[in-house]
DNA sequence: TTGATCTCTGAATCCTGGTTCAGATGTTAG
DNA sequence: CTAACATCTGAACCAGGATTCAGAGATCAA
């Protein structure tokens, strides 16, 4: 209800209509900010941030390899693995008995690498 | 951006010895990949994301303005806020009886504004 | 074949944390 | 002062999801 001062201008409210397509603007519809939440909830978790950051490290691991790198049960690791997987944030490949995993979203690895710069150079 | 980061790597294993220098390098302690799970925990929700990403948009708004972006109650907003704010990723500003809030952690703008990107463009 | 290794799966448990509820605090108007 | 408004707070409730448990595929060696 209230004028809202903006920091860049063009706050202006469009009217909630259901028609609106893709926008290159900086409004994030509803819809957009669940997918963005769902994706951040993805990396919101010790296990399974620890497991990308080594992947992210070491270019691929096997499972393995993995559950040493965190500290759980070779089960969590996979269930992790698994959500990972289905989301297609990690690819896996076979070779014998073991099965080694990396990182196959651009974004994602994108996103891990900015976070832990940023981690270290802010406070 | 150079985003690569060489999916090779034959696996070369390093015999996880003593030495566990490499602070500045690819490799990301349990420590810190635990503090950006918590960060990206924080964003992993539908509720706070909205949030931010109204406040990215919009620079300022306060709180009823957030709760009628948000669909849930200013109860829920109000909480949500809290976390934000404890995090030190929200900072508030009291005009009257009303609050604004904005973003506050240039870190964490970067994310939300490079994630809405890249959402859009890929997939 | 048997056994050992590596990984996955579904069910059950358990716990974190988001929402709701009822009320408190602070602020402005009358 | 009281009343209305804007927001915050703590406790309780409750669901989603991370871990554990027990066992199943899959693959290789002997």
């Amino acid at each position: 209800m209230n004028v809202v001062t903006a920091l860049d201008s063009r706050t202006a409210r469009p009217p909630e209509g259901a028609g609106t397509q893709a926008r290159h603007d900086r409004q994030v519809t509803a819809e957009e900010a669940n997918r963005l939440a769902e994706m951040f909830r993805l990396l919101g978790d010790p296990t399974r941030a620890q497991l990308l950051y080594a992947l992210l490290a070491a270019g691929e691991l096997c499972v393995c390899d993995l559950t040493e790198a965190v500290q759980v049960t070779d089960t969590a690791v996979s269930h992790a693995l698994r959500l990972l997987r289905t989301a297609g944030v990690v690819a896996s490949r076979r070779e014998g008995r073991t099965i080694y995993y990396r990182l196959s979203d651009a974004h994602v690895r994108m996103l891990l690498d900015l976070s832990r710069e940023h981690l270290r150079e802010a406070r």
